[in-house]
DNA sequence: GGATATATGATAATGATTCTCAAGATAGGA
DNA sequence: TCCTATCTTGAGAATCATTATCATATATCC
């Protein structure tokens, strides 16, 4: 099993890119982000270490880890998008609480199944869903 | 069964707002649009016939028919938003062909059985969902 | 080490949407 | 019907996330 580094890396090669200071230290606090982070505040955590790095290079380099596979890039009913890891991480879909924010993931066979038989009814060629279910989550329900 | 323009009208009374010849005209354009529009494009279709009416006031009025219930605001992966009538429509998700842009709707008491008992395990208050499947329509598959 | 292509940081540009504000229109009395 | 308070409008400025530009800096490959 690759690491995400050696994903980055082979990505960078294949593509004539280069493997720069700030890439690697971008990807190392992406990593150590947890859960969904938005570009911004990427941006801070990378800065404080790092003052010397610009916006431009985070958004830059978000988007290189989304076509090398190991970011994806999703939008919580917010403007600004956010970024999840994809490596040793299943497919799932979230749970957004619409009073205090907080993201939850989930998986469950029986949601993929039932979307599967959904688009094979419709001769639709499904190659990926979004789904995020709206409400409460347990500590905003008192 | 009211209908939409009784329901507009209900809203604007009950909120001290007044109804404009505009606020007519954009409605009317909205209630014939079909499908999925967008501002831009709601706009265009307006000011065709009537060249005075400016695009912000079509976003407000757009707010408001979300506001009022009339209408609900989506995004399908581009950046800007696109709105859908509510009202004699049932609530439905989206299957979004990639190549050609189509957005054909769906229902499936099986999938909002699933989705309820997933949150029912959760303890998650759902209110609401989102759920799109991405891929390629009859049409393009060949 | 040097040549060359790619990256970077700062900032301007973009595109969708919202805000601002002076001028115009509506609703509800008098 | 007219008045007046209040809400709306159109035009363009402002905003916010994201991308493009460009001169300078840096990685890669010989």
């Amino acid at each position: 099993m690759q690491s995400a580094f050696d994903t980055f890396r082979d990505y960078i090669a294949r593509n004539k890119l280069k493997l720069t200071r700030q890439r690697e230290v971008i990807l190392r606090s992406f990593l150590e982000a947890e859960g969904h982070v938005s570009a911004e505040e990427l941006y801070q955590t990378v800065s404080a270490e790092n003052p010397s790095i610009g916006l431009a290079t985070v958004y830059r380099t978000l988007n290189l880890l989304v076509e090398c596979g190991l970011a994806q890039r999703r939008q919580f009913g917010e403007v600004r998008h956010r970024y999840e890891h994809v490596l040793e991480h299943e497919h799932h879909d979230h749970l957004v609480c619409t009073r205090c924010g907080a993201i939850a993931e989930f998986y469950s066979p029986e949601v993929e199944r039932v979307l599967n038989e959904v688009c094979r009814e419709r001769k639709f060629r499904v190659f990926s869903h979004r789904l995020e279910l709206y409400g409460l989550c347990t500590a905003c329900q008192g």
